[in-house]
DNA sequence: GCCGAGTGTCACAGAACTGTCGCGGATCAC
DNA sequence: GTGATCCGCGACAGTTCTGTGACACTCGGC
C-alpha cells in the first residue's frame, strides 16, 4: 500500500515540482490548489501526510491545520507546513498550530523528501523494511546482501539497486526509461539498452544456483519481477 | 533487545534532532508530541527511558512525571527532564518530581547521549555489555582488550573503536561517512579514504594468528563485519 | 631533545564494475 | 513466409573503487 500524500499549494510551479519528486519516490499524490479543495480532499481521501502551504486562497493553511487538529476524521494527521522565508517565521514557531514539521521556501527537495520519509516512518513504522522477500529471494538492504535458497548471491552495486527496486514493486512492469530514472538517477545519461545488459547480469547472478529466472521480459514495454 | 526510548517533546526541531541521534546510537525511538499522547504510549509500549519536556501541551511534563511515579505500570521508569534554561530551573531541582536527571535546553547532544547511556546502564545493567563476541572475536571494552582464538590482539585506539562499533552491529554495512561520523566524531574533518587505511590495519591485526578476514568490503557502499 | 606509537594523506597497481557495440536468434505485423 | 523490431549475450575498452606500502607529522613519556 503506497502512502498517499496531499499537496495543498496554489503555486503550480511548486506543486508540480513536489508532485514529480514524490511520485518518483513512489508515493501516491494529489494536489489541492486552495484551502477549500484541500479540506474536501482531506475529508474524502484521508491522506497519510499533507504538505500544506501557509498561505492558501479561500481558506488559509493555518486555518486548514487548525480544523484538522480540532476534530474531523483524524486529528493526528501528519502535516508539514510550507512557508515563505521570513513570512511570519518567528510567530509560526511560537504558534501552536500543531504542524509536525516546518519547511521554509525555497527548500531543497532532497531535504523535504527526507522529512517526508521521517514523518511517515514515525507514523507508519515498517514502511521501508530492512528486509524484503519475494518468492525465494531475500534482499537485506542493511547488510547489503542477497540470498536465494539460503545461498548468498553476489551483486554489483547497480544490479543490487536494480533488484532492490524490482522487489519493492513485484509484478509491476518498468520501462527502460523508468528504470534509468530511478535506479541510475535522472541526471545521468546512458543508453536505454544498457538496462538490458544489467538485467542480463542480474539474471545470470540469480540463476547461479540453478534457480528459475525471476525476471519477466515484456516485449516493447520493459521488465518486471515475477510477483508471488 | 534494543532499549526503547520515548521522546515527549512538542517542538519538532528538538524531537527530530533527538530522534536522529538516538537512532544513530541504535535505540528504538518513538515521539509523543503532547502529554496525553505521552501517557498513552507509556502505558501501551512501556519505554525503557523517557526524555520528557517540562512544558508540554495538554498535559504538562511535570504532571506526566507525577502520574508515572504515583502508580501505573512501572513507577520506577527512568525519566530525563528537558527544561528551557531559566525556566523555573531553580525550583525544578527543588521539586521532588522524581526525574532521574535534568538537562537544560539548549543542550549538547553528546552530553545528553552520555546521560541517556548512564541512566540506562544504571537501570538495566548489562545493557551495553562489557564484553561482546562475534564469531571467534571477543572484545572487552573495560579491559580494552581484544581476543581471537584465545590469543590477544593488540589494536591502536582508533582500530579499537572501529572494531567496537562494528561489533555492536554485526552484518550491517556502514559507509565511510557514517564511520567517520561515529568512530571519529562528527566534528573532525578527515578524508573518507582514511577509513580504508584503518580498516586495512584492523584487518591486518585480526589476521595475525592466521584467522579469516572478518570484515566484508561492499563496493561503493562501505564495510561490514561478517555477521554470525 | 629523542623515541616510539599512532595517525592522516598520498600514489600506484590491481581488481571490480560499467557502458557500448555487434551479432544472432526470437517475436511480431502483414 | 518475410521483413522489421526487439532482445539476450559475449566481448571489450574505459572508468571507478579498493588495498597497501611509504612517508611525514603529532604527541606523550622520559
Amino acid at each position: 500500500m503506497k502512502p498517499f500524500v496531499l499537496i495543498a499549494e496554489d503555486e503550480s510551479a511548486v506543486s508540480e515540482l513536489l508532485l514529480y519528486n514524490l511520485q518518483k519516490e513512489d508515493y501516491e499524490v494529489a494536489i489541492a490548489a486552495d484551502g477549500e479543495e484541500a479540506l474536501m480532499m482531506i475529508d474524502e481521501r484521508a491522506p497519510d501526510l499533507i504538505l500544506l502551504d501557509w498561505m492558501l486562497p479561500k481558506v488559509s493553511g493555518i486555518e486548514v491545520c487548525r480544523r484538522i487538529r480540532s476534530g474531523g476524521a483524524n486529528p493526528n494527521m501528519p502535516i508539514i507546513m510550507l512557508t515563505a522565508r521570513g513570512e511570519e517565521s518567528d510567530r509560526i514557531r511560537g504558534l501552536d498550530t500543531g504542524a509536525d514539521d516546518y519547511v521554509t521556501k525555497p527548500f531543497s527537495t532532497t531535504e523535504l523528501m527526507a522529512r517526508v520519509r521521517a514523518v511517515l516512518r514515525r507514523i507508519r513504522p515498517g514502511l521501508k523494511e530492512d528486509k524484503i522477500s519475494v518468492g525465494d529471494i531475500v534482499i537485506d538492504r542493511v547488510a547489503h546482501r542477497v540470498m536465494r535458497d539460503d545461498g548468498e548471491i553476489h551483486l554489483g552495486p547497480t544490479e543490487f539497486r536494480l533488484l532492490d527496486y524490482f522487489m519493492q514493486h513485484p509484478g509491476r512492469v518498468f520501462s527502460r526509461e523508468q528504470l534509468l530514472d530511478t535506479v541510475w538517477g535522472s541526471d545521468v545519461y546512458v543508453e536505454a539498452r544498457t538496462v538490458d545488459v544489467h538485467v542480463g547480469r542480474l539474471r545470470k547472478a540469480l540463476r547461479q544456483d540453478g534457480g528459475e529466472d525471476p525476471i519477466r521480459t515484456v516485449r516493447s514495454a520493459g521488465y518486471a519481477l515475477r510477483g508471488d
